[in-house]
DNA sequence: GATCCAGTCTGTATCGATACAGAGACTAGC
DNA sequence: GCTAGTCTCTGTATCGATACAGACTGGATC
């Protein structure tokens, strides 16, 4: 058994609320009283107030949650979320909080229990795939979230923190446009739930789910739209899940086609070094030369000369953390964006003329 | 007002028993009122227990601590602390349990107050310099820990998963005295607390208090004795932090002295990455030929050719999570050796003759 | 017809603290 | 000598749930 703050009471001979009164605010009682409950406290082996019971009196529990779509061992894999969770830690080491990773089960249900059970004081939103429902329970719980994924029907006072994505893809788009290329491809993860890797074929933009990558594809569309080139007439390939070795997989059979793409924009780094890898694996005098942009600037990108749109990562959740642990009295100024920059290195170049 | 579990049960008009039980043991009421409660529940806006309160009833949290010495930003940066995430995730992901970073203010009284008061079940100490501290209050308050790094005094029921970082780091210098290298620096981390950047003199390798920092120096020293090369002989080098930068600056001005060193072998990847890079930014004309090797093949020691000794990162976070969740019944199967293997690569080879 | 039992539901005690109003003791001020 | 005002400390109510023993049904068993 171990002591409660009752028995260390009794031992000294004073109330439960100045024990109490010893450990959370020591301006009540007198120094001396003070020293000689928390000498009995060391004596009896009294491990200082029960956090949980600690925290429902008081209302609140210390500790942030962050919430990823993916599973959680997945987003340690992520570089870029990595770096998002490295800005979300700066910011609750300045504030004495702690982080909370909850993994969320695979059935919906099971998740929205997951999130219900989370002792959080509030919530940072990663990028949640389909996350209507996880914000659903938050507002629920009548916790404070912030998100990173513009969504359209956000309330006014919601907080944001993310980036202008259709502008940011535009923009390396843009660039790609004007090295000449027409032909091109487009990259994404999970373009439309359960799709198989590949080429696919979506309507129209709007269709695709997920707000970012809705908001990267309209990007890149836009860019092409302008010279006349038609969202028909870009190849959109799927991927099932943001990683390397699924988009090499996924592009690999798209250079033996009759008319190749010239280029592939991707929706992420860890795509693009997807494809980087895919064409790495041909035999040299059978490796097509094709431009290949990214998205996000990690580590790895720059290493592997790709040209990539950047977006301040650790700067992301630094912000978000920080949203949620001080909120702006302005409630416009929970609404934050954040700069891009397109960053232009070997990956890319004219088409060449064959 | 948030609804309480009360609050629902009077308006279904049963007893908050019974509410608890439509949630926490659906096998105690019948379908129908489960649903009757549900229904009612929806319709309060009710989300569902408080996660506090049910964990002070039911006495545990589900979920569990991570405690980093670092700061919890910089644990982040290191590829290594990522993996090691990465493994805690997987295994907590596969018992549904949640996992608490900690941050720990430098102070150790407030540090102290930090893990005093985390919500948690237990925790992974993942290698805390001097963690002695820490594991005090673990132990004050009766919750059960993994540690990753051997403790000299580690009572014998005490769980801990990692290496033979003596052996391991001795198979490193084995290689590289194979070599023909005699004249070699030791590359550390924080091998003194406050100790300054660059060479530092210490009397004897148990004088170091890291015990991991310990165990490898101690394996280099062996590997080197065995050929007549002591201690004294070696020189050792101090850096204030695991960076890449600080590492490079550390050593920098070791190869202008008069009998440079022909091979440093580092206690972490990136520190042996900082070496390369001290030397990759001199001029070629100037450039020794210095053979390097790392600790712990984290990926960036792969496409730097650096030869390294390979442990399994996410494999040691895996079971000190599993270790911690659901412990072996065996006192022995508590205490995890994972193996490791010397990787050799280009960046170690022949002492060049000159 | 008495007994048993499984299936449901209730009531009370409890988890371990903090908030807040207020009670004494003591010093100041007039 | 009396009212105020500070300092300390106490007592009660409360945070929001779960555990557990027991009460009440209604049907099966003998």
């Amino acid at each position: 058994m171990k002591p409660t703050l009752q028995a260390v009471a009794d031992a000294v001979g004073v109330s439960r609320s100045t024990v109490s009164n010893a450990y959370s605010r020591p301006d009540q009682l007198s120094a001396t009283l003070r020293e000689r409950i928390l000498d009995a406290a060391r004596q009896l082996g009294y491990p200082g107030p029960n956090p949980t019971a600690r925290s429902l009196r008081r209302g609140f529990v210390g500790s942030i949650g962050v919430l990823f779509t993916s599973q959680l061992s997945y987003a340690f894999t992520d570089p870029f979320a990595v770096r998002f969770l490295a800005g979300v830690g700066a910011a609750a080491e300045r504030h004495g909080t702690s982080m909370l990773l909850v993994p969320l089960p695979p059935a919906v249900t099971d998740a929205r229990r997951a999130v219900e059970n989370a002792a959080v004081d509030g919530f940072c939103v990663y990028c949640v795939a389909d996350e209507e429902w996880a914000l659903d329970v938050i507002r629920q719980r009548g916790l404070p979230f912030v998100s990173t994924a513009a969504r359209d029907d956000a309330s006014a006072d919601e907080r944001f923190v993310g980036i202008d994505e259709r502008a940011a893809a535009r923009s390396a788009a843009a660039h790609i446009v004007g090295l000449g290329h027409r032909r091109v491809a487009l990259l994404a993860d999970s373009v439309l739930p359960d799709a198989p890797a590949g080429p696919l074929t979506v309507a129209g933009v709007d269709q695709v789910p997920h707000p970012t990558t809705r908001g990267r594809l309209g990007g890149f569309a836009d860019a092409f739209a302008e010279v006349g080139v038609g969202w028909a007439e870009l190849t959109l390939v799927n991927v099932p899940g943001n990683s390397r070795s699924a988009a090499a997989a996924a592009i690999a059979g798209l250079f033996d086609q009759p008319a190749p793409p010239t280029a592939v924009l991707a929706g992420s780094d860890v795509l693009a070094l997807g494809v980087l890898d895919a064409l790495a694996a041909r035999p040299a005098h059978d490796r097509p030369t094709v431009s290949v942009t990214g998205f996000d600037d990690v580590a790895e990108a720059a290493a592997a000369g790709l040209t990539t749109v950047r977006q301040p990562a650790e700067e992301k959740g630094r912000i978000a953390a920080e949203l949620l642990l001080d909120p702006p009295a302005d409630a416009a100024a929970g609404h934050v964006l954040l700069p891009t920059e397109l960053v232009v290195r070997d990956s890319t170049g004219p088409v060449p003329r064959s």
